[in-house]
DNA sequence: CGCATATTCAACCAACTGGTTGACGATCCC
DNA sequence: GGGATCGTCAACCAGTTGGTTGAATATGCG
């Protein structure tokens, strides 16, 4: 359980794999187009990939020569409610949320 | 602001990390004390206080020659919102969250 | 078949993490 | 003053992380 935990945040910890799990937000999406905004090499997100695929927040199916990835937010859900646990945080206002994951993205894919 | 979610999420994946948070929930909590229950050495649980502190998680205190050590939940609440916007958690049955950090304590101390 | 595309593997590297120990600076109290 | 307590600092260490490059493995396509 708490191992768990531990894969969740630490995966969560990174900008780079939190864009990425902005932008599976919007759809499926194979490996290459995951790495295309990034300024660093295919090899790099890959590894991201796999980090994030282990602590469960994303789903890898091949298909063909392309492997899907797929968001899996219920992944979040232990995380979010140990944190729920020390104070009820406000029900999100979801346009906010869209424009904050758009700045982090462009934040941090290294383009503008 | 990205940053800060990197410095929270970094701080919450480790499990002595979110053990000590579970006991500062109690009551706040001077740095020896803090250290008791753990299986390490004083200056390592200094160091884990001093993350927490940089992640804002928590606010440190010097009274005398004691340090006091306050839960700063509001922290998290960054945290807490990005994750939402992945889907809309249940609101938490605090008892079983009480349950559910009692064991976690346990299981991380070192202790029985 | 033969080439291009999609993805991972392997080796390597610098930087960070989580722990240790021992010395040190403050502070309290007799 | 002097001893005990509280906490941090500094140096060190092993293991992990996040990135690189170049080669290797599939798979699709003309």
């Amino acid at each position: 359980m708490t191992q768990r935990l531990d894969a969740t945040f630490a995966a969560l910890s990174d900008p780079t794999r939190r864009a990425i799990l902005a932008m599976l937000l919007e759809d499926d999406m194979a490996v290459t187009d995951v790495a295309e905004p990034f300024a660093m090499s295919l090899a790099a997100i890959s590894k991201h990939l796999t980090v994030l695929a282990e602590a469960g927040l994303i789903t890898q199916e091949k298909r063909g020569r392309v492997k899907w990835c797929k968001l899996d937010p219920d992944a979040m859900r232990g995380a979010s409610v140990w944190m729920q646990g020390f104070g009820q945080f406000d029900p999100v206002d979801l346009d906010d949320f869209e424009r904050f994951l758009a700045g982090e993205i462009e934040g941090e894919t290294g383009l503008p």
